[in-house]
RNA sequence: GCGGGAGUGGUGAAAUGGCAGACACGCAAGUCUUAGGAACUUGUGCUCCGGCGUGCGGGUUCAAGUCCCGCCUCCCGCACCA
């Protein structure tokens, strides 16, 4: 057999094959034995979605998550680095659906192939707690836990207008819907009414936002940002106004309740069904019903388009202003949200945009009621939103905004016409989907007992054979037309019923997979309330920020149930949040119409596994883009053999004294093992590799031009580059290891310590300034007290020579690195 | 429209308010080679060689890429949320 000595330049397709059957055989990345004394870190990469092969953007995401991971086992932490697969999911049917064949079969072919992919990829995964979302053993629990939401009233049906999306004829959440589009194929998203199965997640709105306080700074700004966004919750009052002609009154949601005197008119929802009744039976029926046509067929893109104009019908009915018993018209328009607050508003055109936009449109009369000092926006069609005296507002008159909201709140409150009241943006999440490959919904229709859970002596309720069914989306799921499935008997009554033929939107299936890791063979609880303890809330969460909302705000809602339900005893998962940017060609995303694909499998073939993932992570930070045409890995492949290089020239023995080495390189070592960490621990990956090829640079001088290979510091440089090279490019750094006379695994290896005496430099350079400008430097020992810094830096020749005898007039010094001589 | 982020060499990028451009890519010259898409060395912001330089204009400071104010441009999120 070929050593590698042999081998005169470096040879990576050999080292990767070389070493991967080693790694398999000493698993050096299999957590959570028994007798581990290390302390416990939970690493977590999003999991992938089976669709192909491994692309770039796997190869990015877990480069950089492999750094972490192997950075606190090189720390010496038991981390516990699990992978699986999110494996139900449109593209599996719809790929089925093209092959005429069971979406198992592409499915399972496609993890094969990725997870292989991923084994030569290097991952420091442990293998053994390995599971797949579309696995019985996995979704068994995703049921399990359905059903506990449905006992908790979590988990409820109910009739309401959905997003449909036309292409993959299936309903949507909103979180789905992008810009008006589906997320997944880009149609534009419509209007469906339909009884569907929601998630209560509106009852954990308040939680959700209040403990985000926990994961300030530790997650990204923008991920928090966006989630309170998301959840947008307002304050503001309920008011009732009494309709004419209607017994009941209507209540209004407002965010000014302070502007109440200015309400000129009342709008309704068009599409809600106050306006539907308040239209019946009057002259403007018909005008009202071809107005709801219109704006039920608009998608949700024309609703998108800014400044459109806007629209109604006067519905020729009045409400009283509660404040001052005037009668207000009442329209119906679409600029008014059915599901937002109760549907109807009071429009207060002085000082809101939109129902001053209304009020010119439909020369409906606008009144100011806050003097805010800008013009009258009757005039400038501007309404002003500032704060003010009130005026035209008998009692309010005088008071600021806020005392005019308090003082206006509790008049309402005392007469018993309003109180203040929350709202949120957010909606309950609409959980079922009309399509075959998913978790199958565990409810029984029962006509005498209702609906019923299935008990989970019977779960898990499995999904029927593809089989002889067919899978095109046609707006209802195809497992209706799983006949010997669908008709049951029900579980309370032993009575003839219905299985719910609706399958699970596959955020269930991703918002609780985290905590099944540490347990993931467990076949008589979703996950074990031990391991949970030791391992979760997970360390250190690595991701695309694709999913700042869908599915970290799912997982944190899931926490929070299984919190309440007393199955966890922490109500954030996630304690520390990457989000890594996009790996794009040429500035824009890859894709096979735009012709910029680049093949992840070519890219490997072509510079090894260690250039490109040490292309990925020195390419800038983490965060940003990785613009592929920009980066270079031949220059990956160029570090790494020069790295490689030294690991042959080291002239000195295994175990040498490193104390006896050249003080200088040695301190250049220390100096980039505690700036390496450091940028580590900071995300900072680039500037680590940098500090490492600094190491490499100045190891290699010391070989060729310094103190010689046999030096004992070179042998303590050449094994800190490999041991940081380890965490980015592990099959160089395990050659290395061996060329150096080590065992494998270099994994496990450890992070030498630093030795604090090694980071002081005998000697600083010293800048000196006048007034802010450079004009001289000197050298000095780090520790010069600041009074003799001053003194050497006035001494100076050129100092003194460029004072001419001028008197400072202030000497501003910071030793040992800076003298500003102030004139 | 609202909210957020970012603008630094030819390129990717560094820089606890304290030497702007670390580390690379690319490019150029050289050494060694039969050869080089190898290795090594050197150079590489601009410049009229005094300086000038971090999108533009102001400000704070002894000192600003960094902090503050106002613009411009680009990117992201939300989008009639009352």
């Amino acid at each position: 057999m070929e050593t590698s000595s042999e081998h005169q330049a470096y040879d990576f397709a050999y080292v990767q094959e070389k070493w991967l059957p080693i790694w398999d055989k000493l698993e050096p990345f299999k957590s959570g034995r028994a007798d581990d004394p290390r302390p416990k870190k939970y690493v977590l990469d999003m999991f992938p979605y089976p669709s192909g092969d491994l692309h770039m953007g796997h190869a990015e995401a877990y480069a950089l998550g492999d750094v972490i991971a192997r950075y606190w086992i090189q720390k010496g932490f038991n981390v516990m680095h699990p992978i699986g697969w999110d494996a139900f999911g449109l593209p599996a049917e719809n790929a089925a659906i093209k092959r005429n064949e069971d979406p198992r079969i592409w499915t399972y072919e496609n993890i094969a192939t990725q997870k292989s992919s991923m084994r030569r990829y290097a991952c420091s995964f442990d293998w053994d707690r390995v599971f797949n979302t579309c696995d019985p053993e996995y979704y068994k629990w995703n049921q399990w836990l359905f059903t506990k939401l449905h006992d908790r009233g979590l988990a409820y049906r109910k009739d309401s207008a959905v997003n449909w999306c036309p292409g993959c004829q299936t309903v949507l959440a909103n979180e789905q819907v992008v810009a008006g589009l589906c997320e997944r194929c880009d149609s534009a998203v419509t209007k469906k009414k339909l009884n569907q199965w929601y998630f209560k997640i509106t009852d954990y709105a308040d939680r959700l936002l209040d403990d985000m306080e926990q994961l300030e700074g530790k997650w990204p700004e923008k991920v928090l940002l966006m989630q309170r966004n998301w959840i947008g919750r307002s304050q503001g009052a309920n008011v009732n106004f009494v309709i004419e002609g209607r017994t009941e009154p209507v209540t209004i949601y407002t965010t000014r309740p302070d502007t109440l005197y200015g309400a000129t008119f009342m709008v309704v929802a068009a599409d809600s069904a106050l306006a539907a009744e308040l239209a019946a039976g009057s002259p403007i029926e018909a005008e009202f019903n071809s107005y709801l046509e219109k704006i039920k067929a608009a998608s949700d893109i024309d609703r998108l388009a800014t400044d459109r104009p806007k629209s109604g019908v006067d519905l020729k009915r009045f409400a009283i202003n509660p404040v001052n018993g005037e009668k207000l018209p009442i329209w119906a328009s679409d600029y008014v949200l059915a599901d937002y607050g109760t549907g109807a508003i009071m429009a207060v055109p002085a000082h809101d945009q939109r129902d001053l936009d209304f009020a010119r449109a439909m020369k409906l009369p606008v009144r100011v009621v806050v003097e805010t000092g800008e013009e009258d926006p009757n005039e400038t069609g501007i309404a002003t939103t500032g704060d003010g005296k009130l005026i035209n507002s008998g009692p309010l008159n005088g008071l600021s905004k806020d005392e005019a909201i308090t003082a206006i709140n509790k008049q309402l409150e005392a007469d018993g016409l309003g109180k203040s009241a929350r709202n949120y943006r957010l909606r309950d999440w609409l959980v079922s989907r009309q399509r075959y490959w998913g978790t199958p919904i565990p409810i029984v229709h029962c006509d005498k007992c209702g609906e019923v859970a299935v008990p989970d002596s019977q779960l898990p309720l499995l999904l029927p054979d593809a089989k002889g069914l067919d899978l095109k989306p046609k707006g209802q799921s195809p497992l209706a037309a799983a006949t010997e499935w669908v008709n049951t008997k029900c579980p309370k009554c032993s009575g003839p019923a219905m299985r719910d033929t609706d399958t699970m939107d596959t955020f269930v299936d991703s918002s609780w997979y985290y905590l099944r890791y540490p347990s993931s063979t467990s076949a008589t609880e979703p996950f074990n309330r031990e391991e949970i303890d030791t391992w979760l809330p997970v360390d250190q969460y690595v991701g695309g920020v694709t999913h700042a909302i869908l599915h970290l705000l799912y997982s944190r809602f899931f926490t929070k149930v299984l919190y309440d339900m007393k199955m966890l005893d922490f109500t954030e998962p996630f304690t520390r949040l990457l989000n890594q940017g996009m790996v794009v060609m040429d500035g824009s995303a890859m894709s096979k119409s735009r012709g910029n694909l680049v093949r992840l499998s070519d890219e490997l073939e072509n510079h090894g596994v260690d250039a490109i993932r040490l292309s990925m992570v020195f390419s800038g930070p983490p965060e940003d883009d990785v613009d592929w045409a920009d980066v270079s890995p031949s220059g990956s492949v160029k570090f790494l053999s020069r790295a490689w290089r030294l690991s042959g020239d080291v002239a000195s023995a295994p175990g040498v004294d490193f104390s006896k080495g050249e003080i200088s390189l040695r301190k250049a070592t220390h100096k980039a093992l505690n700036d390496a960490g450091f940028a580590v621990e900071s995300f900072r990956f680039n500037v680590a590799v940098a500090r490492v090829m600094e190491l490499v640079n100045a190891t290699r001088k010391a070989i060729d031009s310094g103190c010689g290979p046999a030096d004992p510091a070179v042998r303590e440089a050449t094994e800190a580059i490999a041991i940081m090279l380890s965490l980015v490019a592990p099959f160089t750094a395990e050659e290395m290891w061996e060329r150096l006379g080590h065992k494998p695994a270099i994994a496990l290896a450890g992070w030498p310590s630093v030795d604090p005496a090694l980071l002081i430099d005998d000697e600083v350079e010293a800048v000196i300034q006048i007034n802010g400008k450079i004009k001289d430097r000197m050298n000095v020992s780090p520790n010069i007290s600041e009074a003799d810094f001053e003194a050497a830096a006035l001494a100076l020749p050129s100092i003194v020579a460029e004072l001419a005898g001028a008197a400072p007039k202030k000497v501003i010094t910071r030793p040992p690195k800076l003298v500003n001589i102030v004139l």
